[in-house]
DNA sequence: ACTCCTTTTCACAGATTTGTGAAATCTCTG
DNA sequence: CAGAGATTTCACAAATCTGTGAAAAGGAGT
């Protein structure tokens, strides 16, 4: 178990979330996660390890929850909150949150009424709706996939 | 053609590619170009249209055609760029750009070859680093898929 | 080579984001 | 319900991001 390898990962990898558009704290958070043996610290632990402030842990937590990437846990009779990777793999929740894609497709609705019926813009923009409209579709199948070929 | 829902939508799909990581003023560009009627404009007619200066758009223009999403275009004797969503439908493009799942996996060989041998760490992220590459394997045939569909 | 226009670069100002410390709030436990 | 510790909130400072204006660089036609 190489500490500084470990700790490069946490930060090179939280690096890429954050180009893909995630808080920067919440991904070092969930990087932190990735890497802890059963997916699960407490807020000081995150603190500790990241060496960042009890505030900004919250802030992160607040972020992951609301986004599902994370799930609080408290033991019965313990005094401070877990935060888990879920049972779920994450990248399948990940897969399954489309509403950014949602987003999208109901501006290029909005869009598509509004241009010229039957000009090319309007083409293109119906062409592209329906092709985010099956990706979304798909997704859950994808991952079926995936576990299937997991099998074989 | 409704202007202003076409400039609403404009900003409203831009604000969704924003939230998704992309730069304001790059998917402000790119939701004029998908409204006009060629899916062609010129610097100054996008720094017209979103009231910006041209250097706004020079930025915008190099985000853009680094990552692919339009290309440059200038016609034998003319003078100005002209700047376009490519032939290839931007979609696929955008899905077929891997760097980012790329640069992920790549963290996750990583980060696997310091966790200890056969932790639950390691295999969790073992396990999510085969999703990803499965997922960037299937890309080109999710979009074989649904050209086939629309033959339908 | 010159001129005109287009495009890029650069320093800067304004806006936004990020993380901190300190105080407030919450929640178990006794 | 009081105490102890955990967590959240808030105002603020530092860092980052955005877009501007002005100047520099680039290119096509004369």
């Amino acid at each position: 178990m190489d500490d500084d390898a470990v700790a490069a990962f946490i930060e090179g990898f939280a690096l890429s979330l954050t180009e893909a558009g995630m808080q920067r704290m919440a991904s070092r958070m969930f990087g932190a996660l990735l890497v802890a043996d059963d997916g699960r610290l407490t807020a000081k632990e995150v603190a500790d390890q990241l060496k960042v402030s009890p505030a900004a842990v919250s802030g992160a937590v607040s972020y992951l929850t609301q986004t599902k990437l994370i799930t609080r846990v408290r033991e019965p009779g313990d005094r401070v909150d877990h935060y888990s990777v879920g049972e779920q793999p994450w990248f399948e929740t990940l897969m399954a949150r489309t509403d950014s894609i949602e987003k999208m497709v109901d501006w290029m609705r909005k869009g598509s009424a509004a241009l010229p019926q039957g000009s090319p813009a309007q083409v293109r923009m119906d062409e592209t709706r329906e092709f985010f409209e099956y990706l979304q579709a798909e997704m859950p199948r994808i991952i079926d996939r995936w576990r299937e070929s997991k099998h074989a």
